[in-house]
This record gives C-alpha cells, structure tokens and sequence, in this order.
DNA sequence: CGATACATTTACCAAATGGTAAAAAACTAC
DNA sequence: GTAGTTTTTTACCATTTGGTAAATGTATCG
C-alpha cells in the first residue's frame, strides 16, 4: 500500500494540497510484539499499515479484549487522542512485522485549518472510520459469534491464519472453549 | 436544545460560516410512532433532536434488534446514506412526539467543499459520532449486560422512564426475561 | 533434533441465558 | 371507571456458554 494509495483511496483531492499533505507520511518499521500505542497514554501520532497485521485490545480486569483488527491499507489510532486528546482505551499490538506511515496528528490539524482539501480529506477519513466502526457495532449486536466467525472467514480468509485464536475468540466475544466448539461444529 | 447550542457543542465557527450553515436547519414535527428513516432508502436528510426521544433498529429475521437511542442534542442519520449514499441498515422511530431541526445532505455537502470552516465543523462532527460509535461498540465488547445497564440508568435514568423495557433488553442484547430477572436481582 | 513453552482442542460440570406460557401490572380508549 | 390491549414479570425446562483441567498439537530456540 503506497502512500497515494491510501491518501487517494480516502478523498481525492488536488495535487498541491495532496503535496502537503504527503509530506507528512513518514515510513518507520517496528518488530512482530512491538506495543505501537497504550491505553494510558496521550498519543501524539496515527499511523497508516503499508505491510503487516495489529491489533487493538483493551485492559480489563486482568484480561485482555480483543475489539479489532487492522491490516495493509488500514489506519492506526487512538480515537479518544485523535479526536478529543485525551487517554483512549486502546492499546496496540503489533502481530507481525510492520511497516507503517507515521503521521503527527499535529500536523494534520493545522493542515485541516489551513487547506480546505485537507479538511474535506480529514472529514471523509472520520466518516470512513464511523461506517467502519458502526458495522462492528452492528454485527456485534445483531449476529451470533458462531456466524460472525463464519464471516471472518470468508471476509479475510487470511486473519486466521495470522493472528492467534485466542485474539479472534476475544474478538468474536467467546472463551477460545467456545470458538473451538463453533470450528468443531464446522467441519 | 436550539440550533446554536447544537452549532456550536459540534465546533465553534465564525459568523459569518454560522449563518450560511443556519440557513439548513428547518424546524419541523412528527408524532410519536412516526418511522422518520427507513433501512430501505437511500434517505437525503439529517436531523437533530430539538425535543424528544428516538431509536434506531435493524430488522432482523422478524424482529427487530434495537441499536441506538437518541434524545435531545443527539443527531438522526442514517450513516450509511449520509457517507456512502447508499441504502444502511438503520431505521428510525420516534418513541415520543418530536420537534426536529432537518438539513438535506446535498446542501451540507455543497457547503463542505466551499467553506473552509463548514468542512471543519462538518469533520469534528464525524469525529464525534465516531467516538460515540465507538464507545458504545467497546462498552458491548467489554461488559455484561447487566453492567451496561446499570450503566444506562446511571448516565440516563429518564430513558428506562421514557422507553419500553423490550427495546432496552435489545439494546443490551438479551432478552426480555432476562433483563427482568437482572431487574429483580438489582432490588 | 530435542526440550520447552505456548496454543488449541476436548471433556466435564456449573452457571447463565433463551423460549414458552401464564400471571400480574400498566396503559388506552371509550 | 371499565373492558380490552399491551407490557412486564415470574416460573419452568432446554440449551448454550463459561471455567477448570488434562491432552494434544504446534512453534521456537539453542
């Protein structure tokens, strides 16, 4: 995923703003495990997955909860940093190798005054997000973990083979016992 | 709430913005029961909630999944048509008689890509329903339904008063039954 | 290759939830 | 106020899910 391919993949805009815009991508690599952002922490920065896997967890009573998934083309953030600059509940975990774009969320909110573009471009980025966002929602609330594994599958055949069965069981919501049981079921 | 308060708790934007985004909001009515957007639709309005109460539901192999309820201040869209002008997932119903501000989405839109101001406003308010989204997507992943609702009388005691049972149990995502038996424990 | 650690499956029982139906309570409309 | 409708509660049993633990399978590293 090069950088105008996620910049166009969000909003086209013109080549001088985009300009400005892409002089804010800045490619680093962190290792398979590495913790990308923390929970308690005001993150600074949001991140783009040119190559690799992560996921986002959070704390809770001695376990950790899986509630998403990223992968090439997606974006890395604290909402709660991003949007309001305050301490998220999200933490970040590297699943394998990465290469990321790194983006100070600074920059981007003086380009945001500053280029209506941008601002066009920062608002379609939410708004792609929220889709994003409200269809975990909904297919959370409205199917069963049996048949949300079933879409995985067939949505991104690839995850499971990625990422650890425990990650995709707390994702889903059940005990690994119980995602067992539904692959059992399966075959 | 009045169209200001509701202008303003989004972004605050000159005057001169203000009064070209004030021009959209048309004050208008509807009755208890009145279904307002429908899942079917690509729906070309937006609304805000002057007075009153409503939910949001999917229609699920004959019944309906409660996801979303709205009150004073909050925003009635359909994000699906409002992002991607497609038809969502969601309709709306008013669970009490209301006094709504409209705004078609083809003026916001025009609006966006020619004021600088507008799109940033327009870009906080993705960002807000965003993390409104959000947490209400982390609050399922992470409690029991019982928790959330004691939650929900904590931080909206009137909605239990305002809205029948059978849409809060399918909001927390159980059953009638159970949300009874939480009640009797709870006492 | 072998030893160790980690991830996954299976089995068992306990606890929680769903479904049906009937009783009780609350709300509507005349 | 009363009859009728709808909503909520309760009780029962069947089903599903969780928790613990042991067994199997898979990775990792010297």
């Amino acid at each position: 995923m090069s950088v105008d391919q996620i910049i166009d993949s969000i909003f086209l805009i013109p080549n001088e703003s985009k300009a400005l815009l892409k002089e804010n991508f800045v490619e680093v690599r962190y290792p398979k495990g590495h913790i990308l952002l923390r929970a308690d922490r005001i993150e600074k920065n949001i991140y783009f997955i040119q190559k690799g896997i992560a996921r986002a967890y959070a704390d809770v009573e001695d376990t950790e909860i899986t509630f998403w998934f990223g992968r090439e083309g997606d974006a890395i953030l604290s909402m709660r940093s991003y949007v309001e600059n305050k301490e998220g509940y999200d933490n970040i975990e590297l699943l394998e190798e990465c290469a990321l774009y790194e983006l100070k969320t600074a920059n981007l909110n003086k380009l945001f005054l500053e280029d209506l573009h941008i601002a066009n471009w920062g608002r379609r980025f939410a708004e792609q997000e929220l889709i994003k966002t409200e269809e975990r929602l909904l297919s959370r609330q409205v199917r069963t973990a049996s048949e949300r594994y079933k879409q995985l599958i067939k949505d991104h055949p690839d995850l499971i083979q990625r990422v650890p069965l425990v990650h995709i069981a707390s994702y889903l919501g059940i005990t690994r016992n119980s995602l067992s049981r539904i692959r059992a079921e399966i075959m």
